[in-house]
DNA sequence: CCGTGATTTCAATATTTATTGAAAATTCTG
DNA sequence: CAGAATTTTCAATAAATATTGAAATCACGG
């Protein structure tokens, strides 16, 4: 760590911190954060490492969590021969995607549970067809999200 | 736990697993799990701690933290002077509006983002352009879910 | 295909988080 | 309001997870 510390150094600590809140790990988060305010928008394993104060390995281990859930890209740089990663642009997108996948897994954990009810009153069943109603609803909404970005951005 | 195991046991257990795999505590989800087909579809704390083979401390702060994120409410039962459980109709149209709260937060990290890049030239800037303008596209689309729903009940 | 620099792996460790259980507090009812 | 039953709290412990860093692997240019 080498370079002075500024408001994006902060900013990325900020994203991180965020992250925490909902249980994920740190660092991929304060790597998210510096991705969305470092000069230039791409950068190397290496200056990530540097700027925020981790490890290679740690930097390793958050690129790939952060690929696995499509929120960075590689991108090449002329004249360099090292990997260098950005955001992906429309990455904040996915999220509705994401929540569509889980509704329908939902779905299932619900229809799951109406097997192992099979044969008890109507009044039990209740719980678990409402979920399913509601899931299968949510479904649809979440899957419709997307599309209608598109169309809503051809104007 | 003196009573035999059943399908339905197993069943708060495979909840409990799918908690897990999001970084939730895996009692909670268990506990859900089991509201969601026990019989009756009210339960005391004890009735959780013995059913699940869990401590009545965890199903205390278990309890806490479902009410929190308004997944049960208190029921009087009559003839018992226990607190019972059960799960709270509607819950799960709630992560809706959740989202489109996370959403609204988003924004606002967007925007604290474009403050920081405020000297930054605009191709700096698009990044958190973006983030933000997607957000707040998301945020109306969230906020519209839970009334489409009421409003495709009411036929 | 060798050498060098870049990246990843993974065992060890540090840190955080979940769970318990006994003691304290609370809440009913008689 | 006393006494008993129920629930909550919280310090201790167990369990899980994040992070490091050095060694192994990989990939490119000469």
């Amino acid at each position: 760590m080498s370079g002075e510390r500024t408001a994006r150094h902060d900013y990325a600590d900020e994203i991180g911190a965020y992250f925490e809140g909902f249980g994920l790990p740190r660092i991929p988060g304060r790597i998210l954060g510096w991705l969305l305010v470092c000069e230039p928008p791409h950068q190397s394993p290496e200056q990530l490492a540097e700027e925020l104060g981790v490890s290679r390995g740690s930097v390793s281990m958050a690129m790939r969590m952060l690929q696995r859930n499509n929120a960075v890209e590689r991108v090449t740089v002329p004249g360099s021969r090292r990997t260098h990663w950005r955001l992906r642009p429309g990455f904040w997108l996915d999220e509705a995607a994401e929540k569509a996948k889980q509704a329908r897994e939902w779905i299932k954990q619900a229809e799951r549970g109406l097997d192992v009810l099979a044969d008890a009153p109507p009044e039990s069943r209740r719980r678990l067809e409402e979920a399913k109603e509601m899931y299968t609803f949510l479904a649809e909404q979440y899957e419709h999200i997307e599309t209608l970005w598109y169309e809503q951005r051809k104007k």
